[in-house]
DNA sequence: GAAGACCTGCTA
DNA sequence: TAGCAGGTCTTC
């Protein structure tokens, strides 16, 4: 689930409930593979005593800056989360000063946790954040230049962008019509333009909105209140399969491409 | 690239 | 009950 902005959204919360600037007083994990190779006990020794000095993101990794010169890397994967309430499918429990509870909440169990002395041994892997003013069209038109891939595999791709995942690509390639399987070469400068912007718009909308969820359940995002993002009433493409294109009526397909679902105009978004 | 693995809950 | 899900990793 989480994309850029659902990361944003829960990056953004715990700095508005002031995390920063609190001492880490205990750490409880209940799911030890999510801080391999670190024993639980290690990370945990590791994070209490500290102090969290900042709370930032970059792509879909929240780096949490510790008084220690250490970086807590969080990555949500498909559905983790922090919650300010607890919940059944807790996999650790923070204690800060003055008591407050920070719950991570993950049903699926995917989400990572790592320590590092330098957060570049991860963000130095990933491409340009999506929103950051390092993603340029100049790049984008470079990475699609000199590369002959689909392009979706490309946006999904987090060593070229980082923070794209499925729901926003499907939304900038319905606002651009391109259709996913296009030789990334075989754009025109004005179609790299316009994706460009595209990119740009869609996640921004994204942030706006505090993300996106879809359905209902405990697989779905949530933000730290336990709320849905609103994005969700402004999807275009993802998830409305049968659903009237909005610009041109025809129904709207769903494909697989390398193994993601994949939503389309087949009269829009034509190869 | 493709396919399977990692996980659980929800929907059809 | 089978198949699907917002993300990555590993192994062909």
């Amino acid at each position: 689930m989480p994309e850029l902005p659902e990361v944003e959204t829960i990056a953004r919360q715990l700095r508005e409930r002031g995390v920063e600037g609190r001492e880490i007083l205990a750490l409880r994990i209940d799911w030890p593979r999510m801080v391999e190779p670190l024993t639980p006990a290690a990370f945990s020794n590791a994070l209490c005593g500290t102090k969290i000095n900042t709370v930032s993101r970059t792509g879909k990794w929240i780096q949490i800056q510790l008084s220690s010169g250490q970086h807590w890397m969080v990555h949500l994967r498909m559905a983790g989360s922090f919650s300010k309430r607890r919940s059944k499918f807790d996999r650790a429990e923070v204690l800060l000063s003055g008591g407050m509870k920070l719950y991570f909440r993950d049903t699926r169990k995917f989400g990572r946790w790592k320590l590092v002395d330098d957060p570049q041994e991860i963000l130095g892997q990933l491409g340009p954040d999506a929103l950051s003013k390092h993603f340029t069209g100049t790049y984008l038109e470079q990475q699609l230049t000199h590369r002959k891939r689909a392009i979706k595999p490309l946006l999904l791709d987090q060593s070229l962008i980082a923070g794209i995942g499925n729901i926003y690509a499907d939304e900038a390639l319905w606002a651009t019509s391109i259709h996913p399987q296009r030789c990334s070469s075989s754009l025109t400068p004005e179609e790299r333009k316009a994706l460009y912007r595209a990119i740009r718009h869609v996640l921004r909308i994204g942030v706006q909105n505090r993300g996106t969820s879809l359905g209902k359940g405990q697989t779905n995002y949530r933000d730290m209140n336990g709320e849905s993002g609103s994005h969700r009433k402004r999807v275009k493409a993802y998830g409305r399969k049968g659903l009237p294109c909005e610009r041109c009526g025809t129904p709207l397909i769903k494909i697989v491409v390398v193994q993601r679902g994949t939503t389309l105009c087949p009269t829009c978004q034509v190869r």
